[in-house]
DNA sequence: GAATATTAGTTGGTTTTGTAACTAACAAGG
DNA sequence: CCTTGTTAGTTACAAAACCAACTAATATTC
């Protein structure tokens, strides 16, 4: 058992993410998971879609850093549900341009308002300085700048 | 593609904090993966029981939150590497006290050194204070507290 | 003190993920 | 054009996670 003062494994920042991460993630599961049937990828990929209009697979994966096989089929199980259709590209047709159904748009507009109070609800206990923070430090950490 | 002035979903924390755990934690991965060839669970019952001393499986769980198939699956990957042992309580013979063996705490105690400078790593782009309100907001909506 | 409920930990079957190999379309150089 | 290389997306197989049922020990209740 070590004791070491000025660093606690409690406070090792992977283990602290995975942790919040992992709790968030699954209280917010409960909104999509029954109710539209959908994975976590899969709303993850509706929310990309929703704010930010049709993209390619591709575009996904770089801005999601979801891996490239867990996008194609979050996008097939989201095209069964009829909730995005696919129309391959003109200018290359080995790219598909992935476009949410007017059905698919009304659960992500659902979902939307839903994650907004779940955040206003989860971010309520802290100051909105604090916040900010948190948010800025981990979309550094998350490497999001890029986007 | 909806366009609300005061909440974007790239803020959206659960999504924030997924991006930044999973690149911190691959990121990590290198350390203990190769190395000693243990998964991420494996690791993470590891630390446990090297910073906090033997403690049951039960306590485990409940201190990580991780699932308890989970944990014995990991606790039984380590024994085959010999980094732990178990030993039947005599008060409840269901209960198993597991305790690192030598070898298991020299690779905990390395690791943990690796942690510690894979953590400042982490947080040198930021400023002291920053990382401090950090640590506090993740180990409350970690819930954490409760340890 | 026998029947019932609860708890610690494990196991089995299914779902989901990860990895690598694949197909089809494009690009560039000769 | 026709090889060679690259890229978008899919598929197959293996590894890992999830969930529910299980075993064995203990607690409770009548």
């Amino acid at each position: 058992m070590v004791k070491n003062d000025d660093f606690d494994l409690r406070d090792f920042l992977p283990y602290l993410l995975t942790q919040a991460a992992e709790r968030s993630s699954l209280a917010f599961q409960r909104h999509y998971k029954e109710r539209y049937g959908m994975l976590r990828t899969e709303w993850r990929v509706l929310l990309h879609l929703g704010r930010y209009g049709a993209m390619t697979a591709k575009e996904i994966c770089r801005r999601s850093h979801i891996h490239k096989t867990k996008v194609s089929r979050a996008v097939a199980a989201l095209e069964q549900k009829r909730y995005l259709s696919r129309s391959v590209m003109d200018a290359d047709r080995r790219q598909e341009l992935l476009n949410l159904t007017a059905s698919g748009d009304g659960v992500f507009r659902a979902l939307y308002e839903e994650a907004r109070r779940f955040d206003e609800a989860l971010t309520a206990q802290f100051s909105d300085e604090d916040v900010a923070v948190l948010r800025r430090m981990l979309a550094r950490m998350a490497d999001l700048d890029q986007v």
